[in-house]
DNA sequence: CGCGCTCTTGAGGAGTTTCAAGAAATGTGG
DNA sequence: CCACATTTCTTGAAACTCCTCAAGAGCGCG
């Protein structure tokens, strides 16, 4: 490994970051391939098994990470047990809260997930040093509130049938399908977490995801595997315009 | 003012900005003075009355601006009407999305207002020339995707009583206090406003207000003036550990 | 003083939750 | 590969929270 490192020219980028999944969504590809080396140097990827925790509420933040493949979800707690999730993060999302020491949510891996995670402060240093690198993470830290805002609007303002298309809705569009043709996928949460993401309970998610079905905006097999025969009809059900 | 720009020397600051309320915790407390030269010159203060909007939804943005005085609410609507505001602003807060041209939501004045603005074009440019400025303007969306993400939690998982509640807490640690003593001051949000904040009706507001107010938590004066005397109970009927 | 606006209060009803049980899928060990 | 246990999901009935509709009270304003 060592030697590896020593020969590099400074043009090439290492091997690990090429044949990356994340290399041109993700924040690595604003960066010199002499950062990158760095960064490389001090990232390590990991698999994270579905259900696992990366971080928890109130944990101290040390490291950022990359999400290479799978599905994160942030969520926040309340002191009786009440969960709610605030955002789900897919892959190339950048993981993590800058200028932060605390974290004030807890990720956890939702399907089986694979991240390359690296420290803190090299990443704040990197970002000094690269404006293209501090205004990535900045276009992230947008793109999720705007996410977060749309939430906002469904959690307050709509149905539970139109949380639950909507949610539908979010996925289909955000999931890569497995087949070209029809909008096909699996469900990367449960019920109890589609309704933590609602704010509704398990059965009234699966009471509406059955009503979706039998009006035939839906199919569902295997409770986690849907089709969506349709996507206007699944955008109306879920109240967009 | 010609002659004022051509005789100031560059280590000084404007004069408008040096009586600036918004200075030092606005986001041109980054820049030079011969920045904020550059940055008045193309700035206009302006009085905006309560109701008035500042910019509508799918509108083009061409301006940002920092809150000098007041509250600026930012809200959503549905096609049906239905509305949610998804973030309430301070002074000294700043106004606008960066690297977006459509806004995808309304703004409008929820108190009388006075903001300063400036050409989006100008910002962006000084942004690039100055790394502080970037780092200025994230923080600032950290801290409405932190704030957004705590709206979540209380839209998602609270009842009408703890949304109440969390709504009067977050403006009684927003809004400087009138009144050294206790903790006393106006509402900046009618109660439809309220509603639309929490999710709500009018009318679940006004209940909710009543049995806060019966039970001691707060006391109202003309509807609009509050008193909260203890912070903690207050906390405690929002839900908060 | 009457008018309009905002806020409050009440009664009834719709939608969601709670509680409880059963069905379907998933995993385990023989 | 099949019984059995476990987890996840679905379905039903009753209860509760919040909404809808309706009317009245309080306040500012011409």
């Amino acid at each position: 490994m060592e030697s590896h490192y020593k020969n590099h020219q400074s043009s090439e980028v290492p091997a690990v970051c090429r044949v990356c999944e994340a290399r041109h969504g993700g924040v690595c590809g604003t960066l010199t391939p002499a950062q990158l080396f760095e960064l490389n140097r001090h990232s390590t990827r990991r698999k994270i098994d579905a259900g696992n925790e990366l971080i928890g509420q109130g944990e101290l933040v040390s490291h950022y990470s990359n999400i290479l493949s799978g599905v994160i979800k942030l969520s926040k707690m309340m002191a009786d047990g009440r969960q709610q999730i605030v955002g789900l993060q897919f892959a190339p999302d950048f993981l993590g809260r800058p200028f932060l020491c605390e974290s004030t949510m807890t990720a956890e891996a939702a399907t089986d997930t694979e991240i390359c995670t690296f420290p803190k402060s090299l990443i704040e240093r990197l970002a000094n040093e690269t404006p293209d690198l501090e205004r990535r993470l900045h276009a992230q830290s947008l793109k999720e509130l705007d996410e977060a805002r749309e939430w906002m609007l469904t959690l307050g303002r709509k149905t539970a049938q139109e949380k639950v298309a909507s949610f539908l809705h979010m996925i289909a569009t955000h999931i890569d399908p497995e087949n070209g043709e029809q909008n096909t996928f699996d469900l990367p949460l449960s019920r109890a977490d589609i309704a933590d993401f609602l704010g509704l309970t398990i059965e009234t998610v699966s009471r509406q995801m059955t009503k979706l079905r039998k009006d035939g905006v839906i199919r569902i097999e295997n409770n986690r595997h849907v089709t969506v025969p349709c996507l206007e009809r699944l955008n109306a059900a879920a109240g967009n315009d």
